[in-house]
Parts: structure tokens; C-alpha cells; sequence
DNA sequence: AATGCATTTTTGTGATCACAAATTCAGCGC
DNA sequence: GCGCTGAATTTGTGATCACAAAAATGCATT
């Protein structure tokens, strides 16, 4: 099972840390749905635990812009614009860029070889057309890269970002890899951190989030929104089987 | 005055939100040493409130990198090395220089006339030989470029930065300002950006950037350390004007 | 039926408490 | 002196409580 956290906080074993990979867990698989309400009870009594470790997980993951507070203090799913992907995009194509020529120059063998096994698994799950296994492996090729800068707060950083970028690119991805040309790209990138070629790297590397992110954007409405909003909120949620949006335990 | 907090959260009267002012005002303006450890209840002592705010305001700066945290779960104002340094320069360098270029795309006649201002008094500081106000005007000056720029979450990165970079830059300022040639290149970056020539002012910008870490990158000792490390802990302060390090009210 | 208002419920905030892990300190033996 | 081991203190963590602001609800009036 590949590991969420990439970061070094991983052997925190602290409540808080433990309700943090949860929530962000359930935020990049797509267990909330955007615009969605999150309550701190309602995470709390979901996950078994009190008040406490919930604020604390929740509040930093507004701080990293995964979700946003309104002024009258309630948490929600941030609702995505074209104005924001855009930003997004062009945030990221330089800092993921930057980690690319930085991987160019630093990758060891054993980082190009988990690098080439991930583009590997990309393809199998794509002629599967299996598109979740397919969204994990592009997420571990992008990350393998990132690793290998060796750049813990450029890693910190890009992470943050994938954060802000992750419950839509989840809603969406079926529709993306249809027009998808990834796999040269891919190709192009590997061959170009074997060959310690930083710019080339750069290159291939903002092409594909270039191209990734143009499309989201694209598929805004006239009012610039992405993806309806099912402004669902957690409470009052007496049916039967009651949190199917948000099911997870502790552990 | 000049408002220290830049991003949207300015309404927010809440005694967390307090506290996350106070403690980014005390890091920024030098009265943390770097490598001190900070207690949850010293600062609440200080402050004079409860824990709660104390943690949660302390957490999401731990969150932004600036503080970190032990393995052993005590808070302290990071170490800087050389290569930390290196590494800001690098990403500052792109998330900057994007700011500058949008800036110079998006910037209206107020906007400019405002970055003008601070550069005026940047030299006026520095004349008189004035290195606080110079350096508080220096941000100033990018500040008032970064918000031109128009882009929120650019924004909010860039700060989280400079609160990294910012009590090693505060120390270092007095020797930095000697070697500096800045105003040339500020009025360079003034005309790119009023010509609208993006390209130019994200060259200005990076190198106002490379220049700046470069120069601290290079007061590294044999080590890779900066700035030695006065390892004061804040506990067991009997001594009469007890807490000269960090004192500051709430409000 | 729609609207305005008072009441009830929900929800975030801050303080306090209990507890365990970590740190510091004291005293001992070498 | 120096290092080690015990107790004593400090410190972060999580749970609980009280409270006020916000949201939802019920009800009366038009």
C-alpha cells in the first residue's frame, strides 16, 4: 500500500497527525465532495476522537488552502475557478519544474529505476482502463521525481499544492486521459534526468502540468466554475447507512 | 503602521489569530533567536491566554516551516544552513520572479504609483542610515509587487517564505545593505513593470533574489551553519527583566 | 403560500484538567 | 571531577466544559 504522506512527519503518531492523514486522505480520493461543509463534530464522531486533535488537523490543513474558512468560522471544501486553476497551473509549473531540473542533476540509479517503474505501472493500469490505479501511479511518477531533488521544503511546497488540485483532478481524471499524449512526455522526462538535462526536465515536466491544467480550466462554466459544487452539508444525516461521504477510522 | 499580516484573514478578531500575529511580528522582527526553543505554556504566559490558542496558532507556523518541531515534540525557531538557504533562494527565485512577471501584466496605475513610494523610501531610509525602517520598507516594496501580481495563492506561498527567511535576514541586514547595488535594479524592475514587459521584470526580481541568498548562502561557516546558533531556551528566566526575548501583548 | 420574528439547536472558541512522555535535577558511586 | 540512576519537574496531548455567535426551526401574521 504506497504511503500518503511523502513528508518526514510520518513517524507522528499523535492524534492530530493521525485525523490529519485521514482528512487528507479523504480529500485526494475524493470522499468530499467540493463546496461540502466539514463540522468538527461530524469529523470528530466519524473518527472516534474529541474536538481536540480535529481542530487542530483541520486547521492546518486551512492553512495549506486544502480547505477554506468563511468569515462567520465554518469550514468547507473550497469550490475550484478557472481564475484558481490557472494559478495553480502556472504556480506549479514552475515549482514542479524547478524540481524537475533539480532532479536532473541529483537523481541517483535507484530513484531513475523507481522513477522508470512507476511510468511502467501508468501503462498497465491504462490499458486496463483502470483510472484509479492509473490517478495513484501518475501521483507516485510525479512524487519519485520530486524525491529525487532532494528539496524538502520544494517538496513540502508541491505537496501543499497537489493538496489544493487533488479532489478535482479526481473528479476528472476519466475525462483527462482520454486526450492524454502522456506517455512521450514521460518518456521524454526520464531520458532527460538520465542524461542530467535540467532544462529539458523543466521542459517536459511544465508541458505536462501545462497541459493537464489547461484542460480543468476548460472545463469551466460561463461563471468560471469547475464542477458543480454538490453543496451537500454532514449534518442531519439520520438515514441508515449514514457517512458513506467520509468513512475511516483512526488507525 | 504598516500591516504586518498581508492575506485576507485581517478581519479575524479570534485570540488564535492573535497570537499567530504576534508570534510571526516577534519572528520577523529578530526577537526569537534562531535555534530557540519556545514552550506552548511560555508564550501563553506571555501573552496571557490559555494553551489552546497558544497551540493552534504555534502549530500552523510549525505547518508554514517557521518553526519546527523535535522528534521529541518541542517547538523550536529552526537552524539555518547554507543549504536551506539555497534551496529558498531557488524557489523564491521562480515563485517571485512569477509574481513580478504577472505583476507586470496585471498592474494598475495606483498599484505602481504605490511601489514607487516604497522605493522612494527605501532610499530615503537607507541614506540616513536607518537599516530597520530600510528593511521594513524593502518588503514593503516586494509586498506592493506581489499584490499587483493579483494572484491569492502566489501570495499567501510568498509570505510563507519570508517568514522562513525573515530573522535570518533581519540579523544579517546591517553587512547585507554594504554590498548591495539594489536601487538600480529596483528602478529597472519599475520601468519593466510599468512597460508591461513581464519578462524583464522576472529577470529583475530573480536576480534582486539570487544576489540577497546568495550573499547569505556565503556567510555559512566550514559547517554549512548560519549565524551560530544562541541555543537560549526560554524556561528557568528568574533574572529580573525576565523576558526581554519576546514581549508583546495581544491586542 | 410567503414573510418576519422569537426560540431552539448547532457549532466554533477558549479555558481547564488529567495524564504520560520527556527533561531536568540530585545524589551517589567510581 | 565524571558518569550514572533515581526522583521531581516540566511540557505536550487529548478530553471535557461553559459560553457566545451563528444557523435552523417553528409559528404567527398578512
Amino acid at each position: 500500500m504506497p504511503r500518503t504522506a511523502t513528508t518526514l512527519d510520518a513517524a507522528d503518531t499523535s492524534l492530530r497527525q493521525q485525523v490529519y492523514n485521514s482528512l487528507r486522505e479523504a480529500l485526494t480520493s475524493g470522499r468530499f465532495a467540493p463546496g461540502q461543509k466539514v463540522t468538527f463534530r461530524y469529523v470528530a464522531g466519524v473518527l472516534g476522537v474529541s474536538l481536540t486533535p480535529v481542530r487542530e488537523a483541520l486547521r492546518r490543513l486551512v492553512a495549506e488552502g486544502a480547505f477554506e474558512m468563511n468569515p462567520n468560522r465554518s469550514v468547507r471544501v473550497p469550490l475550484m475557478t478557472r481564475d484558481k486553476v490557472l494559478e495553480l497551473r502556472d504556480i506549479r509549473m514552475e515549482l514542479e519544474g524547478l524540481a524537475a531540473a533539480k532532479a536532473a542533476l541529483a537523481a541517483t540509479r535507484p530513484q531513475t529505476a523507481e522513477i522508470r517503474r512507476a511510468a511502467r505501472e501508468i501503462l498497465v493500469a491504462r490499458t486496463r482502463g483502470d483510472s484509479a490505479t492509473d490517478r495513484q501511479k501518475v501521483r507516485e511518477f510525479h512524487f519519485a521525481v520530486y524525491a529525487a531533488a532532494a528539496q524538502p521544503t520544494l517538496l513540502r511546497l508541491i505537496e501543499g499544492l497537489w493538496l489544493q488540485t487533488g479532489p478535482y483532478m479526481n473528479l476528472l481524471y476519466p475525462d483527462f486521459i482520454s486526450s492524454s499524449r502522456g506517455p512521450a512526455g514521460r518518456q521524454r522526462l526520464i531520458a532527460a534526468l538520465e542524461a542530467g538535462d535540467a532544462a529539458a526536465a523543466r521542459r517536459e515536466m511544465e508541458n505536462d502540468i501545462r497541459r493537464a491544467l489547461s484542460y480543468v480550466a476548460g472545463l469551466a462554466d460561463e461563471n468560471g466554475n469547475i464542477a458543480p459544487a454538490v453543496p451537500a452539508t454532514t449534518r442531519k444525516r439520520r438515514s441508515p447507512a449514514a457517512s458513506a461521504v467520509f468513512e475511516l477510522q483512526v488507525n
